[in-house]
Formats: structure tokens, sequence, C-alpha cells
DNA sequence: TGTATACTCTACTAACATAGTAGAGATTAT
DNA sequence: ATAATCTCTACTATGTTAGTAGAGTATACA
């Protein structure tokens, strides 16, 4: 797995619109100043997250982006194996890769499986509600310590 | 973290040496056409390999590779990280990144830390004699099943 | 109805990484 | 001597990433 800046920025984007859940949608170029994200990627982005069902969006004047459901219904995983695909660290573990024969006697194969299953535990578990959370905590806890 | 060709080139190479560790240096031929890798490349990922320590090679007539030191004394984890670069799944948690600003305050960065470390611990722990009993069992069984 | 605002869509591009290839040179056993 | 083998540098084709550009469409509101 590789998280590319198009990942960064998409979940960047998605908690922030998690923070946005249920007010009124957010402009892209607010989306884009505020996370400091060049604005025509993010369209790209944002379109891509659209399209996925992720987000929802309103045109014309009042018009943005917003969540499409609740933030605790959106997981890491999904949002990372959607913009920068599967989580294997290698092809053979999620499709053809012309360097693997062997594939049923592959020593390697297996470790593989197992670094890609541990790495899914983690991201399949943890939503966008949970990192909300953790958000303002530390945000409190960072007013606290001025 | 992503296996490369030449990662994957390197780790299985090594496999092949550790099984002849012991006995005479094995030529780049042989191993190229039994891995099934394109010479002249693993050449380069050789030389690259005995810069590192983890093999040493003969020049002339009975000349090849063979591996520095005890198959139970190299990880995966050390071969992967020399040719592949740091197992972080972003680079902000290994180097800097240009997308990252607020690192203090990222609730992602604790994400991308423990999916780091739990790949450590898988890759970090597995060392090449592992993988070679793990060889000679795979085909001891598939003998038996013929 | 006009216009400003904001999303939509397709195409293009610069920079970088990957997966090789090519070829000349150095060492060693026989 | 010479054949076999490693050594080293340079080159290249292909694909991916991280954008940019620009024209088009929908909506609120005066
Ligand atoms: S690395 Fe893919 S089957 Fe071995
Ligand atoms: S993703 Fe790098 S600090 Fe947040």
């Amino acid at each position: 797995m590789k998280i590319t800046y198009k990942g960064d920025y998409a979940l960047k984007t998605i908690l922030d619109l998690a923070g946005h859940f249920g007010s009124a949608p957010v402009a892209i170029n607010d989306l884009s100043k505020r996370l400091d994200i060049p604005t025509k990627f993010l369209e790209q982005i944002l379109l891509d997250l659209k399209r996925a069902g992720f987000v929802e969006s309103r045109r014309g004047k009042i018009g943005g982006y917003s969540l499409a459901k609740e933030p605790a219904k959106i997981t890491l995983g999904e949002v990372v194996r959607f913009i920068d695909g599967p989580i294997g660290p290698i092809a053979c573990v999620d499709k053809q890769y012309s360097g693997c024969h062997d594939v049923e006697s592959c020593v390697f194969r297996n470790i593989w499986s197992q670094v890609g299953n541990s790495i899914s535990k983690i991201i399949d578990q943890v939503t966008f509600e949970d990192l909300l959370k953790r958000t303002n905590k530390a945000n409190k806890t960072f007013n606290y310590q001025i």
C-alpha cells in the first residue's frame, strides 16, 4: 500500500466534510484553502468521491459538497482502497503479477498476505467519526496547553 | 510499502543463495535461469546487494555469488528496506512530505505509524532460514501429494 | 431574465520511478 | 592465452503521479 497525495487529500477532505456533517455544503474553494490542496486537483478528487458515493454535491450559489453518509459509516479503508487501490504490498496478492509463477509453493506470498491482512485490520476498523473525535480531543488538548 | 520487481527479485535471489549457503558460489546465469529474472537486471541487483553486505562474490571461471552471512542472520525486512525503501505507507511517517503541515495534531499520522509498525513486526522477524525451512516443507508436502 | 457563483467534464503535461537493455572493462582458473 | 564470470556506467521505454487548462452546466437571487 502506498498513500499518494491524491489519497492523502481525499482523506483530509472527507474528514473536513465529516466535521460539517448535517450543516450546509462546503465549497471546493473553502476546502482547498483550509486544507491547502490545489483547487483544480481537489475538483477531480471530489468528483471521484462523488461517483463512488462518499460525498454529494449541490451546484450554484450556495452549492458545495457534503458527506453522503454519516461519518461513522465511512471507514478509512474504503476511501484508501478506492483512491489508491488494493492494500497488498505486492500485486500478486491482489491480481496478476508476472514475477510470480509458482504461486502455490511461494513462501513470500504467504508473508505478503499476512502484511495485507494486518494493514486491513487497522484501516478497515477506524471510521471518520473516530477520527473526528480524536481531532477534537487533540485540539482541546492543544488549546489547554496554551 | 510497495514491493517492486526489483525487490521481489532480490528476495527470491537471496532465498536461492540461502539454499546454497556453505556450498560453491552460484553464477548469475544460473540464478537468472532458475528464477526467471532478466540477467542484466539481476546483475545490477546483485551488485547492490553486494555493496550492502548481503552477498559476496568471486570472479573468474568458478566464480559466482554467495550469501555473506548465515540465512538466520538476514531478515526479510532488512532486504525490503534496502531495495524498496522505508516501510511506512506515506512519506510523512519516514521523511518530509509536503502535504503534511500540522504534523503535531494530525490524526492520520498516528494511523500510518500504526500501519508501519504492524508491517515491521511481521517482516523484521522472519529470517531467510525461516523461509528456507518453509520452502523445504512446502516441497516435501508437494512431493508427497504426487 | 441576467448574472455571479459553484460544480462538471475532458484533455493535456511535466516530472519522476520502474524495469529493463547495452556495452565496455576487470579478474580468475585452466 | 582464453573462456568464463563479475563490475560499472550509461541509456531508454513505459507507466504513474500530481498537477493545469479551459469550456460547459446548474442554481440562487436581484
Ligand atoms: S511473490 Fe507472488 S507468488 Fe511469490
Ligand atoms: S498525513 Fe502526514 S502529518 Fe498527517
